[in-house]
DNA sequence: AGTGATGCGTGCGCCGCGCACGCTTCTGAC
DNA sequence: GTCAGAAGCGTGCGCGGCGCACGCATCACT
């Protein structure tokens, strides 16, 4: 691996080691009794196929199913039952927009935000504390670095 | 969020920053299209449902599939389908346990072995090039930090 | 020898997804 | 003003994967 004759394989090294290291980290983040767990307590109507369009809404702002879809990675069909579970569950209103009455918009309510909110800060004190033990500034650190990868790295 | 008294938020705007980019990364790469363009021209046998378990089998040798159920994260009986097709496309061969006639081993075959070496060798390059104009030094450490992200962080 | 345990494959029901259809509403041209 | 085409939304339908449970074969232990 030190020679020169094979420098693509040194080279590619790192990529070996990131792609093995993405492999795990998405099985055992798809892992369903890890969304189980982190969803405790909160209502019926948020799990892990809904979770995605909250969090997602939460991040854009009101809009409507099939500009959600996109950016959830799903058909559009699928966001709106989706999204009509949540409005079942009292997390998400659908809105009639103004401008256009053939628009849905989606909106999350108070109880919405509530607990994105909620489930965020629990998935973030779950990483956090187990960072707890990390060289200070390498999670800052690392954490920059995973942003950069994921903005501009491979799979931008 | 400079505010002393909401210094908890602070601690976890590590954990926030991290959560955000793990899951923006996550609907990346589930994406189906990515799967298409990578096991492109490779045989019909293999494709993102059936790649885990031939890169689990990759990994850590023959084994059965009820072995490498919790290492692919869902039901012994969809590994065994799943290798049922693996079979079919004659990636990886049943073998009969000499010391156990019950179990049945799953083997690499020559062409799953030279497929996995070959699939892994185009994820590494894909990750390698949009990685190429990072500070040197840069992407190893984060190879680094991201192994022992997953090995002892809070997926483990 | 016999009984409980273990391992494997498969039938079954459930659920999510993508496609396509119908309905309503907007838009632009005549 | 009117009408044809486009755009947006929700839903029925078929497909496929998953988890559970059952049956069969084999092992382990008494």
């Amino acid at each position: 691996m030190r020679h020169a004759r094979y420098s693509w394989c040194v080279d590619n090294e790192v990529g070996h080691e990131i792609a093995e290291a993405l492999g795990v980290l998405l099985r055992r983040t798809t892992r369903a009794q890890l969304h189980r767990q982190l969803t405790e307590g909160m209502g019926e109507g948020v799990d892990e196929v809904t979770y995605p369009v909250l969090s997602a809404l939460a991040r854009t702002g009101p809009r409507s199913a099939a500009e959600l879809a996109p950016d959830v990675g799903i058909d559009r069909s699928g966001v709106t039952r989706r999204a009509s579970r949540l409005e079942a569950a009292g997390l998400v209103r659908r809105e009639a927009d103004p401008e256009d009455r053939r628009a849905q918009l989606l909106v999350l309510t108070e109880q919405g935000r509530h607990t994105v909110a909620e489930l965020r800060g629990r998935l973030a004190a779950h990483i956090t504390a187990s960072l707890a033990d990390w060289p200070p500034g390498e999670a800052e650190a690392f954490a920059r670095r995973l942003r950069r990868f994921t903005a501009e790295g491979p799979f931008a």
